[in-house]
DNA sequence: GCATTAACCACAG
DNA sequence: CTGTGGTTAATGC
């Protein structure tokens, strides 16, 4: 086995800046890394849940299979961890996770986990502080899928590609018409007219997978109004 | 009625 | 895999 230093990642993780160097120790000892490429899946709705993953690196996104069709709950990148509801929630995966680009991970043993939770109060706090960050966003992506109409939900992942996924006006989507359809939730068809509409008025700019953000004003006056 | 929104189907690059 | 056109159903003036 790869032999690993999780010291590297404390310098990204806000929880597991808080252990100390023992509690690093057993980290160390209960961690797998693993590398993963693009559409390779990380875990699998139904599979049974033993581990919390790391996400050193990359990007995944969430996937969860509905009463009539798949659903990608969100685009999630690292630095963060993943399946913390998943894993603590229930003995098996409510969701899957696919790499949508090369992603590293790194495999926690869940009673490992647990144990640190119990030992050190500050990493446990981090934890909940993510997992709450989480449910907010949660809240708020229900709201909006329900109140909102298609341009404002398109406009609303788009801006959120740009401005919490890339830090750019200018990105390459990882996902292909489909899977953003299943994002926004709505139709391949409709994402494609609307992408084309947007691109018609020089909100943004299309070409193929790649997006770039022309009118950002206008785009935020769509996520609001549309 | 009439317009709008958006899904489903079909088909062509 | 993607873009487009036609059709259709639901909803709201």
């Amino acid at each position: 086995m790869k032999s690993i230093n999780c010291s590297l990642c404390i310098l990204k993780s806000e929880a597991a800046k808080n252990l100390s160097s023992g509690e690093l120790n057993i980290l160390n000892q209960s961690c797998v890394e693993v590398d993963f490429k693009k559409d390779e899946v990380i875990f699998k709705q139904n599979a049974m849940s033993s581990n919390i993953i790391y996400l050193q690196s990359g990007m995944v996104k969430l996937v969860i299979e509905g009463p009539q069709r798949k659903q990608i709950l969100k685009i999630k990148k690292a630095p963060c961890y993943l399946g913390l509801p998943t894993t603590m929630g229930d003995k098996i995966n409510h969701y899957s996770a696919v790499a949508v680009i090369p992603t590293r991970a790194c495999f926690i043993d869940l009673n490992v986990f647990k144990e640190l939770l119990k030992l050190n109060p500050d990493f446990s706090y981090e934890i909940i502080v993510e997992l709450c960050k989480n449910e907010l966003e949660q809240f708020h992506r229900c709201v909006n899928l329900v109140q909102k109409q298609i341009f404002g939900r398109l406009a609303n992942n788009l801006i959120q590609f740009s401005e919490d996924l890339y830090n750019a006006d200018e990105f390459d989507l990882p996902l292909n018409r489909n899977e953003f359809a299943d994002l926004v939730c709505t139709s391949r068809e409709t994402i494609s007219r609307m992408l084309t509409e947007l691109a018609e008025e020089n909100v943004i700019k299309v070409s193929g997978k790649r997006i770039k953000i022309l009118n950002k004003e206008m785009l935020k006056k769509i996520r609001e109004n549309g």
